[in-house]
DNA sequence: CATGCCTTTGGAAGTGCTTCCACAAGATGC
DNA sequence: GCATCTTGTGGAAGCACTTCCAAAGGCATG
């Protein structure tokens, strides 16, 4: 049981060590015979290769890491699905590291830069410190971005302009006027980009963007993108009285859940007085009949690693960069699938 | 920036590389000023260890990995939340591999199993196959189980029976007599365990225990712990007309909200018409109002680190086995903090 | 039958570190 | 002043593999 190596295995099956690392890793010209008697030999002994001495000797490490913040967000988990299945099927290993704040991106990055550490690195939905980008490009170390852009490197994003506006289209469409937006933190870029899409919706519309109608709640944990947050924002728009909105394109799923709450205590009904439109479609969207845009979560995860792994093998491959379309799935949140109470557009959505 | 070795060190700060080695393993015996001079040698020449060339010489990998199942299920990313964050203060590497069918078990546990490839496994919520069982007791690799129980193993689980218990006896307490139980697929030692405890729980108030209520969905993804289980069992009871029971314990939360929207379908009200008790206390449950039993996720994850790390160092060490307490959060699904309707154990309850 | 070429093989050198052993030089004791 | 101990240091050996080079053997060709 105790460790047996390459040279047991030489010594045992009566050749040299090279024939034996030759047949372990599948290699041309070895006979067949001896092929198969090393084979046995070393199934015998129950050989294992010892994954850091291979790692040394061939100079690669077969592992990518993937530094993500926010751990339990609900994104992260469904995009690392993706990710974990096409990394497994490739052989690979994925090593984690979490980001619980802002320090600890360059304690994780370094250590991942570590010589030989890992042959890829994911980065998720952060904005890359100026000084590690210097660091990266000169380590030669292939990086993707995920849900994040520099020009840089390669990138997996969603085109957050775009379904900012298709959102907001949507309530537009369903005869809204004044339509307001509960938004996270600015610092974030998908915040950033869905407020630019939000507000190109309205002026298309010919409706004049008004900064009053965009509000973002005070609870900055996950650059706002919380619960709370969300219901802080919806209250201060209650406060507003009978001129309020009465149609909301919010940044996030989960913020959504907490407008709505704070628009239920407030005894305002989703969507019978006030229409609300979230982003990203959790699993919570649909149990709550949410009206969302989703994003393809797991694929991004899926094509994270296989144009991680294209990088690799060609790290002279042109810098790609892909944005998904998210896709407005209506649910009930809006109110375009209940009957349609005198309002034209919505007839001729249902066609 | 290509690739320093402790040889480069050496020469240019004129010392052996033995020394190097010691200086940057902080070892004792060198001398302050060779210390000094050798570690600005070290900076000047930005140097970076390889850390594969030291995991295979210390014969030590400074990697923990984690096996499981279900990767998007909320418990399993609470309890990573835990693990990942202790694991990172400790500064061990975290490799996961996820688990999606059977098969994958074996194959992630062999590749764990490659000799001096991780210094411990975290094992969560399988049951631990046989033959699994004799092969890492002599590999001698440490493991603690999470969400599982095995006698050769370490393990930190929830005391199933116990919540159960509690769950149902809130529901009796409520002055129900009629108590049904959506249970999920008894191959999960979970869902047995829980079952155990909503039986003790009807029997220790004078209630018999029927069969005809307990019910179980028949997806069987995630072992009967989804949402659509939870709908197909709810329906079945519906299905029973007037004798159906008014009170349910449910045994996850996630089966709770299907249970719910079969009966909202059903034209009844929770909780007017119809009581729920769910297990977990996933994030969703607090949104929805969820009375339920929540584990301590997160404190689970870093107790599993560290008692894997413990392990490690003592491997002689007892084997422990620690069951947390579930504990009962009243939320608005059972009725108990309603008005009390005339239900004097209710008014008791409320002091 | 000699020559040349191809296939198969053994094992040295290499990967970059840790650790152990031996030795030098200075400190201490008598 | 000599033996003994201590402290700091250099570098060989070891960790377990891959890979390269040279050599041996087999075969066909003219």
């Amino acid at each position: 049981m105790a460790k047996v190596t390459i040279y047991d295995i030489a010594r045992e099956a009566g050749v040299g060590i090279g024939t034996v690392s030759r047949v372990l890793n599948n290699h041309t010209s070895v006979t067949p015979e001896t092929r198969k008697r090393v084979k046995e030999v070393a199934r015998r002994l129950n050989y294992q290769p010892h994954t850091y001495a291979q790692r040394l000797a061939r100079r690669q490490s077969e592992t990518i890491s993937a530094i993500i913040p926010f751990f339990t967000n609900y994104f992260f988990i469904e995009v690392l699905q993706g990710v974990q299945d096409r990394i497994s099927q490739l052989g690979y290993d994925l090593v984690l590291y979490g980001v619980n704040n802002v320090d600890q991106v360059e304690t994780h990055l370094s250590r991942a830069l570590q010589r030989g550490k890992v042959d890829g690195i994911l980065f998720f939905s952060m904005k890359l410190p100026e000084k590690i980008v210097a660091r990266l490009r000169d380590a030669k170390l292939p990086m993707v971005l995920v849900d994040t852009v520099s020009p840089d490197f390669d990138s997996i994003s969603v085109a957050n302009v775009e379904g900012a506006y298709a959102a907001t289209t949507h309530l537009l469409e369903l005869g809204h006027r004044s339509v307001g937006m509960v938004n996270a933190q600015l610092v974030s870029t998908p915040a950033l980009e869905r407020l630019q899409g939000y507000r190109h919706a309205l002026e298309s519309h010919g409706i004049t963007y008004s900064e009053g109608l965009v509000k973002t709640g005070s609870s900055n944990k996950q650059d706002g993108f919380n619960r709370e947050a969300g219901y802080e924002a919806m209250e201060e728009f209650i406060e507003m009285g009978p001129d309020m909105p009465r149609a909301f394109f919010v940044s996030s799923d989960i913020q959504a859940m907490g407008a709505i709450a704070a628009l239920t205590e407030s005894g305002l009904r989703v969507p019978e007085d006030v229409a609300i439109v979230g982003f990203d479609d959790i699993e919570l969207a649909r149990h709550m009949r949410l009206t969302t845009m989703r994003q393809p979560m797991y694929q991004m995860g899926v094509l994270a690693i296989e144009r991680l792994v294209a990088r690799m093998s060609n790290p002279e491959m042109e810098i790609l960069h892909t944005t998904f379309s998210p896709t407005l799935i209506v649910r009930e949140s809006c109110g375009a699938l209940r009957s349609s109470e005198g309002m034209p557009s919505v007839k001729s959505k249902q066609r």
